[in-house]
Order: structure tokens, then C-alpha cells, then sequence
DNA sequence: CCGATAGGTGTAAGCGCTTACATTTTCCAT
DNA sequence: ATGGAAAATGTAAGCGCTTACACCTATCGG
């Protein structure tokens, strides 16, 4: 045994040293090893001398889940959050690093790829253990966690989606309405484009809904019959529009321009559209919607409806902080924010040069 | 206080039940119940029928911590990183869900962006007391805790970084010395190219270096002389290599390619070439590092080295698995995985259509 | 010289959970 | 019936930590 460990470098004996290992390394109780590592009540500066070097010796991290069990603060928030790594995410991160960064706590993300949660009935690993606070922005957590949760008293913040009815928590979300009509409605008015077809996000997305909804309204407004066949699934995904819009050429269904509801399967179309040797924006006019950073270097320049995205998880995870601060503020079932979006013209529209890039 | 309550519709009295208080309504003891809550150790289906309806009823869900406090499994790995949201992160975030879903186990993201961590003392909220295990993907991230956390026999592997001497935990790389000369020596061999700019990764980053050596490396084997003039910070950053490139325009220093050390350089400089007029390919070839998902995209699609991004993840994933369901393997300290890299050729390094596309 | 005061430290009671072990109940072979 | 194995449940000892409280020393004004 003794001649096996030589031959390794350091097979390390797996040894978790305790707060009782430092206390009796430097001859003091638990207690005040306890008051030396988070500097609270007062203690001999020669004996926090001890401690801290024992402490330094035995390489003694204390063991947080045991500091949970008795304080209440974790110093950090939690973001449970499917859909991790598209770029709509990155720049949501951005603005949430930008105030915990600013606030000196921690950010713990909880990716629920919809497999891995939805069957197994684990507890959440994200949750009033090891958070004081979280961030939502996913659709498959069942709304009875969430509520949960919340009657537990556990802050938190919901993105893009409608709290449970009867739950009150704050909420974001962007003007997708608007946003989806003046697009349309440019589509509709600066290029009388007549047959738009409408890249459809994924069913029972509220975003895609309201989306939807701007569709319809800038069509109506404009009295504009929309053909039934011009709907199409989109899923936010660049798969599964670049399929939806080649099948849409294959049936050779006529269309001059596409409304994609989210910039993702905007690139899907371009790509089914370019493959087909349709160009762009001459024979189809297509305009995204989130404006996420890589839609000013495609070509043609992608024209899309701006959501505010990062200003969205800087604003959560304000509103997050202050809850967590300052205990439930009053009114706060009111709490429903709408920020607004802005149509960003490029050339994909069909528009020439503009001032962007 | 009673009539407050009726003017909101859920002010939520924070009840967060314990194991007792579901015990006390069963009438049974909260061994009882934590053998239900397991599924451990037999219990009479009546009286486990009433446990789990006083769970319903409570809204019980167990205290993490306190659990974890006393089993040793969290059924959770953490992944450590910086640099969260690009586009690299998202493949290889990708490779990692695809282990974990399949293994049915939680995966915990802790972003550590260097402002986060550096200067605040605090523990690390991810570790052994809420994770089996740990992904490292990032420099951040100091020695000496990856030292303690592996001392203390936290199951690891880290990412693209060597771990520090003396310590055996398995790491995977991918082949960027071979990668880059493959790249460079394309340049100089099949386009001619003599004055090619090297877009430098960060300081202290291993990929970094190990891509400069191919750099001369490839030179060297060709006869060809380095110019300093052509090595120029990229930082793995489009604003910064875009700033560089820039700044070697505006100095009129002469060149006709340029080897950017990741994709997301390679991006800036083709912002900054094309603000100055320069054809891609014609006046500058360009090969970027990576192969992230866009690079296919871009006007002209970027020839790149291709990194198995998703693969490191998925491999990094079942390797860490692996020590946690097996605890150390032996030989572990040779456990350093390098993943080939490969070229793939594209347009703008002024090869003409391929089949890519 | 004494009681008051304050600094420094230890004692021990938990936090919410699991689990070895003890105890009680059930049920079947005899 | 009845002894005893098997099943069901309870008891209580922690896991590693924090913290109210008690205790002990100096220190100091009166």
C-alpha cells in the first residue's frame, strides 16, 4: 500500500478537513474558528493568527451547504434557463453579469435542456439551498415549482413568461406586438410586399404569440388578406425554418417576403432561400426579430425588430437583488414590465445603405 | 393583518415546511418519511400513500443542503467558466448537455467573469457541497483552489488548461500547434502568401501559445521570415482584433493574410479590412481557428482549423462521470487527452468553392 | 480593594436531513 | 396456539457549521 502511493505523484487521501480539525489544530473551539472565517464577533488578534494558519495548513474550506443549513444568505442568484448557448443568450448574460459583477455575488445557471428535467423528479438543484434568489427564463419548468417556490418565500424574477395566475411575481417581457407591426407593417407599406410569409415561433411561446398577434394586426390594418398557407413553423430555431421555408419553394408557394419571428430562423431562411438562388432582398424581403449581434454582419445586413435583450437581464436581476434586499415590496402582483423594441432597418428589407455599419 | 391579506391574492407567509412538520400531519416519524421521499428501506404502501399526501398538501420539498449534508451523491456536476455566451460556448455546452441528459444528471454553471471572482474572498459556490463533480473551463479560476478542491477529492477535468504540476487531473486539448501550421502553411504554400499577420490569443492562454508555435512553426519549415511587425494582439476578441488590424492599416504596415487565433478575431479583422476597402480574398486571405457555427456564414465563409468543440464537452463529461461513478481510475495522472484538429477549407483564404456549402 | 465593564473564548443547541440500530407489529409454519 | 423470521416503524446520533449564552479574565474608576 505504503509503496503503491510512492509511485504516484499524489493520489490525494481524500482528506476534507472539518472546522473541529482547525479549531483542535490551533487549540481553540469551534466557535472561534467559526468567528475568525467570516470576521464576525471579536477575536484575540494572535489567535486569528492561529486559526487563520491552521486553517492555511489543513487547505480548510468550509463546507456550504452545512453554512446554509444556519445562515440565510447564499450570495447568489440562480438562473434556470433552457435554450443556453444561442446568441440571444449571450447578450442576456451580459446584462445579468453586469449588475451581479457590480453586486458582488455569485451567478449559478441551471441549464434545463427540456430532457433532463422533465421526467425525473430530482429536486431542483437550484433553489432556496443554494440561491437567495432566482431567475426564470424557461417555459419548461412546471408552473407548480414555480409556485412553490414562491409560497416558500424564495425571490424571483420571470423573463418572458407570465407568472402562474394568483402568483405574484415580477415579470419582463418585450413589446413583441409592436415590435412584429411596425415590421410587418414596413414590409407591408415602405415595400408593398403583398404575400408575407410569417416564420411562426414555437406554440405556446408567448413571445411567438404576441408576435403573431403584431402579424395579423399590421395585415389587418393595412387591409391585407393573410393566405393561410404563408404560416409556417419557425420554432426560433434555424433548422427547422430553413426546412419549413424549402418545403414552402418545393410546393412552390409564392411569397415576396418572410416575417421570421426570431432572428435565428431568419439565417434558416436565407440560407433555404439562397440555396433555392432566390435573391435577397430583390425577390424576397425578410426581417428578424431580437436584432442579436451577428444580424448586422450577415448578407444583406439582416433588418430586425431590437429587443432591448440586455437591458432585459440587467433589469431582472436588479429587480431580483431588491427583493432579495428588501424583502417583498408592496404592490409588487403589479409588477409587470414591458420594454419597448425598435425596428432596425438594414438591407434585408429591401432598404438601401443605412446609417448602421 | 387579516384584512391586508385579503386585498392582495397571495401575499405568501413564507411557510417553508420541513421533514417534521410532514412527519407530525402523517402521524409517522420523519424517518418514515425520508424513507418514502428515497424510496429507501420498506414502507407500508398505506402509510406511505398518507406521507405523500401530506407532501402534497405542505408543498414539501427537501432541503438540498441539509441532504446533501449527510449522502455523499448531489446528482449534479458544475461546469466553472468565463466567457459564457460566445459562440465557442455554445457547442461545446451542447457536447456537455448531451452526456448529462442522457445521464440523467443536473448540470450547475457558475460563470465566472474576472471581475466576479478575483477580489471577493467568498467560497466558491460550486463544489463539494452541491456538485459530485467539476468542469474547468477557465484561467480564472486560481491554482491553488483547484489544488484543494482536488486534495479534498473532488472528482474534476479540466478544459483546454494544463492543471498545476503535481496534481493529476485529467485534461483534454485539441492539437492546436498542428492545427495552426496546417493553417499557416496553407497560406504560405498553396496561396504564396509571405506577409501574414498573426492575430495572438490572450497572454497566458495555453491554446494561445501552442497556436503561435504552428504559426512559426509553419514558417520556419518554409524558409519563410517572421516580420515582428505582422504579430498583433487579437485576444480571442472581435473588438480587439478588429482594433489591431485597424491600427496596422492605419501605420501602413504591408500584408496579405492573416491568421486570426480564434474565429471570433478573425471576424473583427474582416470588419476592419472590409471598412478599408480591402478585397477578401484578393488583397487578404484569412483563416480563422475554431470553426464556431457561424464561421460558415460569413461573406466570404471563413477557411478555418476545425476544434471537435462538442466532442471535448461530451468527452470531458463522461470522463468526469467516470471518476465519480469509479472514483480515481488508475494512471490518472497520464489522463491528458489531445483531440485532433483539422482544416477546412472555404473561401477566404482565396480557395475557390468547396464542398462545404 | 471591589464591583463593574468589556474583551476573549468555550459550551451546546440547533439548522433539516439520513440511517444504523432498536423496537414493535405482523404473519406464517409448526 | 406459538416461536420466530420478516416487515414496519421509531429512536437518536450525527453531517459541518453558526450563534446565543455563559464564563473567565484583565482593566479601571471610585
Amino acid at each position: 500500500m505504503d509503496s503503491r502511493r510512492q509511485e504516484h505523484l499524489w493520489k490525494p487521501e481524500t482528506v476534507r478537513s472539518t472546522i473541529s480539525d482547525v479549531a483542535r489544530r490551533a487549540g481553540v473551539s469551534t466557535a472561534t474558528v467559526s468567528r475568525v472565517m467570516n470576521r464576525s464577533g471579536r477575536v484575540h488578534p494572535a489567535t486569528a493568527e492561529r486559526v487563520r494558519s491552521a486553517v492555511q495548513a489543513l487547505g480548510y474550506t468550509p463546507h456550504l451547504a452545512a453554512r446554509r443549513l444556519m445562515q440565510q444568505r447564499t450570495n447568489a442568484i440562480g438562473l434556470i434557463s433552457a435554450e443556453i448557448g444561442g446568441p440571444y443568450y449571450a447578450a442576456l448574460l451580459r446584462g445579468i453579469e453586469e449588475v451581479t459583477a457590480r453586486e458582488r455575488c455569485a451567478l449559478l445557471i441551471l441549464s434545463i435542456s427540456s430532457l433532463n428535467y422533465e421526467d425525473m423528479d430530482m429536486a431542483l438543484p437550484l433553489g432556496e439551498h443554494n440561491t437567495d434568489g432566482l431567475l426564470i427564463f424557461t417555459n419548461s419548468l412546471p408552473d407548480d415549482i414555480v409556485t412553490r417556490l414562491h409560497l416558500r418565500g424564495h425571490p424571483m424574477v420571470m423573463l418572458h413568461r407570465t407568472p402562474p395566475s394568483g402568483v405574484a411575481i415580477p415579470h419582463i417581457h418585450v413589446a413583441n406586438q409592436s415590435g412584429a407591426y411596425a415590421a410587418v407593417s414596413h414590409l407591408l407599406v415602405a415595400h408593398e410586399r403583398r404575400r408575407i410569409v410569417l416564420l411562426r415561433g414555437p406554440d405556446g411561446n408567448e413571445d411567438a404569440f404576441e408576435r403573431e398577434q403584431g402579424y395579423h394586426r399590421a395585415h389587418f390594418d393595412c387591409g391585407v388578406e393573410v393566405a393561410p398557407e404563408l404560416l409556417v413553423q419557425g420554432d426560433f430555431s434555424e433548422e427547422v425554418a430553413q426546412a419549413s421555408i424549402t418545403e414552402l419553394l418545393r410546393r412552390g408557394v409564392v411569397f415576396d417576403a418572410i416575417f421570421a419571428a426570431d432572428d435565428e430562423s431568419a439565417y434558416g431562411a436565407v440560407a433555404a432561400l439562397r440555396a433555392a438562388g432566390r435573391r435577397l432582398p430583390e425577390d424576397v424581403a425578410i426581417v428578424g426579430f431580437d436584432d442579436v449581434p451577428l444580424s448586422r454582419h450577415l448578407t444583406p445586413a439582416l433588418t430586425t425588430v431590437a429587443a432591448p435583450i440586455q437591458a432585459i437581464g440587467r433589469l431582472a436581476t436588479e429587480l431580483l437583488l431588491d427583493q432579495i434586499q428588501q424583502g417583498t415590496p408592496e404592490r409588487l402582483e403589479e409588477r409587470k414590465l414591458v420594454l419597448e423594441t425598435q425596428l432596425v432597418v438594414r438591407r434585408s428589407c429591401g432598404c438601401t445603405a443605412s446609417s448602421s455599419e
